[in-house]
DNA sequence: GCCGTAGGATTGTCGGACAATTCGTCCATT
DNA sequence: AATGGACGAATTGTCCGACAATCCTACGGC
């Protein structure tokens, strides 16, 4: 007969107005760009003490709902960018048993549909940024934090050809990951760079004469060889990948 | 001859706060689980006023790294649960211009993979929770919410078989945001309840097997027949995704 | 019409206060 | 030795108020 009794807990204050704002925003009461209100402001709507307000803005900005524009004082609201989104995504992953192996399993079940699908769907302007950022990746021949961000780069651009954010968000938080060991790749196997500069052609290639198949062939080999370069580099996959992001 | 000035924006003390603690939990000084220290303790310790290390917990506690145990008052550290995550990811893509298809599209990319591996790696405890997840689906004839959460932990389960965080984690968007209109669907199609769970058995039973090719084979099948649904529901499939979380 | 400036508005941060809850410990009871 | 209060200490949630630094704006000068 015993009722499982709901648990009573009040939320508190700040949270409620976190609540309320996400609310209006969400539903485009507030509008993306617009700004806020003032915070004195807001706290006499909601009746709460600013500081109140100001707890429950911290938690908007974190979610990357607000912002504060650069040289502005007031907050904005905005939406969230694929890189805040996975920046998040990225940190949990790294405090869970992530290791590369998986990362690396996650590209090879995400890129190659992706090339596909960018494949039928890329319009002359994608494939134009496409090129630049392959372009731009052969052109950098010192620095390899510089070539890493220019891989990650031409991953991006072809996500964008997709025209599906779900995928793009789905694929960002592998190239953040992604990041710090293939850079370490690159220093060590002197061949990855060719390799890396063949796939991109091929594939850039495919990708402009809408060649979803090829596309994706040349995508396979392509995510295959980071993992070969990755053994050959002598890095084990099955390290936990680690993520960092606080200064800037 | 004019250098690039890199613009001088010293950080706001409750952001230096805040990225001062994430990076203990990141670098597990503060380990999981460990209790925070009280707030006036944390202020003195950074020498800040209260307010302002409150101002970063909320930062924090939005991020998913820092929780409240129920019935407890002190903030403790934990890792991001791929529900919170995953929340903000909809929040975003709801934000985005983001359609049903798009939804589905990454569905059709992500879930044969997964069955696939799902296949290859579930173990007896996997098998017991997958049949467990249809179980419940088959025996919920009338509540669609409850049928609709239990389509959701069907997938839950089969990702957990793959033992890859990555996948999970990328998977469990799609289910939230899938769920109002999957409502909609079953609702409205009288089939589709038999479909699910005539797919849901075959699904298990290739993992049973081992069966990798016959799990991913019912899973494209599977994730078709959402599309299906969807379209003999007469619901438009190119709509927005909408994602509201906010009371409970 | 463009530009600089003064005053107003807004944020960042602080000091302090107090009620409501939870925590921890000590003691009585079974 | 477990169990169950009892109670003061510790902690959070919320408020009030204050002030410097910075941004914004509207006004007046060129």
């Amino acid at each position: 007969m015993s009722a499982e009794l709901a648990p009573i807990r009040s939320k508190p204050a700040y949270r409620r107005v976190a609540d309320a704002l996400r609310d209006r925003i969400l539903d485009r009461t507030l509008r993306e760009g617009d700004r806020l209100p003032p915070e004195t402001e807001l706290a006499r709507q909601f009746d709460v003490h600013r500081s109140t307000v100001r707890e429950a803005l911290r938690e908007l900005q974190s979610s990357g709902l607000l912002i504060r524009r650069p040289g502005s004082k007031r907050l904005a609201v905005t939406r969230p960018t694929p890189g805040i989104i996975a920046q998040g995504i990225s940190r949990a992953l790294a405090m869970h048993e992530t290791t590369y192996l998986d990362v690396w399993e996650a590209l090879t079940v995400l890129e190659p549909p992706i090339a596909e699908s960018a494949a039928r769907r890329r319009t002359r302007a994608n494939l134009e940024r496409i090129a630049a950022a392959a372009q731009r990746f052969a052109a950098e021949n010192a620095d390899a934090d510089l070539a890493v961000h220019h891989v990650a780069a031409f991953f991006r651009t072809i996500g964008e050809a997709t025209r599906n954010r779900v995928l793009m968000l789905a694929q960002e938080p592998l190239l953040q990951l992604l990041e710090p060991s293939l850079r370490a790749m690159i220093n060590r196997v002197p061949q990855a760079r060719a390799r890396i500069a063949t796939a991109q052609r091929r594939i850039r290639e495919a990708l402009e004469r809408g060649d979803a198949a090829e596309a994706r062939a040349w995508m396979i080999r392509h995510v295959r060889d980071f993992r070969r370069g990755h053994e050959l580099a002598g890095l084990v996959t099955t390290h936990r990948v680690h993520f960092r992001r606080a200064a800037e």
